[in-house]
RNA sequence: GGACCUUUAGCUCAGUUGGUUAGAGCGUUUCCUUGACAUGGAAAAGGUCACUGGUUCGAGUCCAGUAAGGUCCA
């Protein structure tokens, strides 16, 4: 066995693991029959993408939760892959192909797409080799890709199924055009952002009808560069304002010269502006809708990339939007038109991708009705899917309640190219004329196909069953389709809530194991959401702040354990996380400490079999417990527990807080130390390392998950399996199992012995505090008495070695009395320092004077309760009994003080 | 405008169905290189639990309202 060195170095334990990992391939995911299967798809990161913070919480939530269901003897499949990111991947290439000054429409699009292929096969792997350097460990065999050739037939396969079960239809309407990338976008991938921008006052003259000139009704708008493709003023029917004017024309004050129609419209708000609305139908949904109503034509003045065209007259042609914005303010100023500027704040849509404001756009585009709407709120509403936490479910089921149809198709090269035709020379408006089928039409030179590509999320929408085979039954059955379908969680953020997981859970409904109960065709049981990492300000970390740390930085700095610990003790359940980088810190150092702790046990040498876990208890010596040994089984017994609830719980940071806390106070802090005596005696030091065995074997399986690559090295170096195994291979036993396996070596935990342990620790801990405020915290030669009971004295002369020792003592002796001597009040008896000739009698008394000050209000505090009669009538007997027990350990206790303070005079 | 979340020690957060003197880590102060660990040990200081009311014998915890901050939707 290698000897464990003085400190933790993660780099070559990391490597070295990972590597023996991927060789014996201990992450696929196996049909094991009479196994429970557990399985998590990967939420794909964009293929573009680089490991973020955020991306290091979601995937270390993953492979904790994949790495504790293998401990638990479950068949665990976790499946990664990336997604092809249309826009993101399609922006980052033609970015390349700019610095050669070259355009997409230089190589047109088969050679462009080549390019993009070219790019991924580059680039396009760098976040799974990120991944694994955090030690997910995925089932790499499995890798998906949106694009992959397997995965594409899919995507077509589900387009022309809901094509022919009438969800997909092609349509004319407004959608959100980005001019930056010039495409369409989905509602969900525009965000609104509050601009302050200006409200233009604009007056349009009315047409002269009764003689009287100089009448204008007057118009808000931030947009006056659309005043050209105004074809209406609208007012609301009941505004008596403008009653007498519905019906009369007013003249368009800039752009080619027309008159408009004053019409009655219900959805203008009289409250709004002044209470008309200018109708621009090719650049406002409201106007559109509106414009229909009133059979009102369309006039589109902008160039798909967000310049004005001709329709908008020769001064603003060809200008930017925002320029021609400026220019039309100005023209509309020359023409006495612009009544007032001012400062106005508002939302408006901008790409979430591009980062520039939508523009509202009429266009062809191909639309999907969602199916299984209704049942996908069921699923969640009655608990077959649940959320974590469960709030999220109000959020998911309101996006439900106002679903809009989604705009599918994409105006990229980069993509799943539409699988639709169209006859050659003919109306494509007219369905008669479109072939829709997965592989195309026999005679293909009669036809086009479409040029648009589908949502990247349409693609992604699938991944819970793409990824297993479907629907081919050959793959399906090689996936292990029928054994892994539904997945057990999905790990994900709450901002992706309507990308994935509502549509996600839609797509399952509509396509998998039809006519089947709805929990057979769900895509997962559980969804955990995770929240936010910003930085110590609260903002969300981003690459344009630059305010995120690398990832990859700090798995150098403080290993992949250290930040994996570290992330996932601050990231409470359900609450955005404020990143720190000394809890990272303390991540490693957790690391150095168990590290430690087995080099301790190690130096002890070899006791016995340690390869399996009846070993271990074999050699447990029950006549030599005392009660430290109960004490420790004890809190390792309830740190079992815990774990176990926290992942039943989804609580992984209070996980990772009770394994700190018992590792590092219990065990190392208070047994180690205690052990140090024990281990002198050859007649308690091979029980002692069997309780050690046991603690530190148990200990390494719960951090496993977390901690995976040191506790694996720990695991092999102490000898806890058979050589060539993991620590995977081994099954965690639960807190009765592990109790059922000590007592086959007739062992019972005492509880009083337990209970006497906590007063001997808080003992010594007065005893510290006692030489500490004498300025004695380091000397370990001084002598302690005490005054006590034969029954407390029975207890502290059994332990006399291990106290003297923890408390940095010479000796403890029994007194009947002693004068001088600074003294402290514990639960054993009054504990004195001797110190008898140096003390300062002015300096203790105020110190006691001070305990027996707060002392004292706690009695009274307790007297008034239990003089409360409604207290004593109506509280519990056990509260009722625990605060009179209460009462009389304070009195004692304020007895004692008052003697110590009568005795300094 | 609607929905949700947060407010506890200098900082970041725990605080289970209401019940002894509200906890942890980090930071701060003092002491300590003792044979696992200075990536460590010991001790200490530090909190009118955002505010106002209510329910209750008893409220950080339950209810109502107010304020501040945040997120999503419109």
């Amino acid at each position: 066995m290698a000897e464990i060195s003085k400190s933790y170095e993660p780099r070559e334990v990391e490597k070295k693991w990972y590597a023996a990992w991927l060789g014996a391939k201990a992450f696929a995911g196996k049909v094991q029959p009479g196994h429970e299967a557990y399985g998590i798809v990967i939420p794909p990161p964009n293929v573009t993408g680089v490991l973020t913070m955020g991306h290091v919480l979601n995937n270390t939530i993953q492979d904790i939760l994949i790495r504790r269901a293998r401990l638990e003897g479950k068949s665990a499949l976790w499946l990664p892959g990336t997604d092809h990111a249309g826009i993101a991947t399609q922006t980052v290439v033609e970015r390349e192909l700019r610095k050669e000054k070259k355009t997409r429409h230089h190589f047109g699009r088969e050679k462009f797409v080549e390019k993009v292929w070219a790019w991924r096969e580059e680039k396009g792997g760098i976040i799974l080799e990120q991944l694994r350097r955090l030690g997910a460990s995925c089932d790499w065999d499995r890798t998906a890709f949106t694009m992959d050739p397997g995965y594409s037939q899919r995507v077509m396969h589900v387009f022309v199924e809901l094509f022919n079960r009438g969800h997909i239809y092609r349509g004319k309407r407004m959608v959100n055009w980005c001019p930056s990338t010039q495409t369409a976008l989905s509602d969900e991938e525009v965000i609104m952002k509050p601009v302050n921008g200006t409200m233009y006052r604009v007056r349009y003259a009315l047409n002269d009808l009764t003689g009287k000139s100089g009448e204008y009704i007057e118009v808000k708008t931030t947009r006056p560069e659309t005043i050209p493709g105004d074809v209406a003023i609208a007012v609301h029917p009941e505004d008596p304002r403008y009653s007498a004017l519905i019906g009369r024309t007013v003249r368009r004050p800039i752009g080619p010269a027309a008159d408009l129609r004053i019409v009655a419209d219900a959805a203008v708000d009289k409250e709004f502006g002044t209470g008309a609305l200018k109708i621009t139908p090719a650049h406002d949904r409201v106007d559109y809708e509106i414009g229909l109503r009133h059979k009102l034509p369309v006039i589109d003045v902008l160039n798909p990339n967000g310049t004005l065209n001709e329709l908008a007259g020769p001064e603003l042609a060809g200008m930017d939007r925002f320029a021609a914005r400026k220019k039309a303010a100005e023209m509309l100023k020359e023409a006495g038109a612009l009544v007032a500027e001012e400062p106005y704040a508002n939302n408006v849509g901008y790409s979430e991708r591009a980062d520039v404001p939508i523009e509202p756009r009429l266009t062809e585009q191909w639309w999907l009705k969602y199916p299984k709407i209704e049942e996908a709120k069921a699923v969640v509403r009655d608990g077959q899917i649940k959320f974590h936490p469960e709030r999220w479910s109000k959020v998911y089921l309101h996006w439900l309640e106002n679903i809009q149809d989604w705009c599918i198709s994409r105006q990229l090269w980069w993509g799943h190219r539409i699988p639709v035709w169209y006859r050659k020379d003919a109306d494509r408006s007219d369905p008669k004329n479109w072939h829709v089928s997965v592989n195309g039409p026999a005679d293909a030179a009669n036809w086009e196909q479409e040029e648009d590509v589908l949502d990247t999320w349409f693609s992604s929408w699938l991944w819970p069953f793409a990824t297993l085979g479907w629907p081919d039954a050959g793959e399906m059955k090689a996936a292990g389709f029928d054994y892994f379908y539904p997945t057990t969680t999905l790990v994900t953020g709450p901002d992706i809530i309507f990308f994935w997981v509502a549509r996600m859970i839609m797509a399952g409904l509509e396509f998998v194991r039809p006519g089947e109960p709805p929990e057979r065709r769900i895509p997962f049981k559980h969804v955990y959401f995770t929240g936010i990492i910003r930085d110590q300000q609260g903002r969300k970390m981003s690459k344009s702040l630059g305010n995120s740390p690398d990832p990859l930085d700090l798995i150098d700095t403080y290993g992949a354990d250290g930040l994996r610990f570290g992330i996932i003790s601050i990231a409470p359940q359900g609450q955005d996380i404020r990143f720190q980088e000394d809890r990272i810190e303390s991540g490693k150092n957790f690391c150095n400490k168990l590290w430690n702790a087995c080099r301790f046990r190690q130096m002890q040498g070899d006791a016995g079999d340690n390869s399996t876990l009846t070993g271990i208890t074999a050699r447990l010596e029950t006549a030599h417990f005392d009660g430290d040994d109960h004490a420790i089984l004890d809190r390792l017994l309830a740190t079992t527990r815990e774990v176990d609830r926290c992942f039943a719980e989804f609580e992984f940071s209070a996980a990772v807080q009770a394994l700190y806390g018992f590792f590092w106070n219990d065990f190392c802090d208070w047994y180690v130390e205690v052990s140090k005596s024990k281990l002198q005696s050859p007649d308690t030091k091979a029980n002692c390392l069997a309780i050690q065995d046991l603690v530190l074997r148990q200990t390494l399986l719960l951090l496993h998950p977390f901690i995976p690559f040191i506790t694996e090295e720990l695991w092999s170096l102490l000898g806890y399996g058979a050589p060539g195994t993991f620590i995977e291979h081994t099954h965690l036993e639960n807190a009765s199992q592990l109790a059922t396996a000590s007592h086959l070596r007739g062992l019972v935990l005492d509880h009083a012995q337990v209970a006497a342990v906590a007063n001997l620790k808080a003992f010594v801990s007065q005893a510290r505090a006692l030489k500490a405020d004498h300025n004695l915290a380091s000397r370990r030669d001084v002598k302690f008495f005490v005054i006590t009971g034969d029954r407390e004295w029975g207890l502290l002369s059994a332990s006399a070695a291990k106290l003297t020792r923890m408390a940095g003592a010479a000796s403890l002796e029994r007194r009947e009395k002693v004068e001088g001597a600074p003294a402290v009040v514990t639960t054993l008896g009054t504990l004195y320092l001797d110190l008898a000739s140096t003390v300062d009698a002015g300096v203790e008394k105020v110190r006691l004077t001070k305990e027996l000050e707060t002392l004292k209000k706690h009695v009274a505090g307790t007297e008034a309760r239990l003089a409360n009669k409604a207290f004593t009538d109506k509280a519990p007997a056990a509260v009722l009994e625990g605060a009179r027990k209460q009462l009389a350990d304070q009195q004692a206790k304020q007895a004692e003080l008052e003697r110590l303070l009568k005795s300094l005079g």
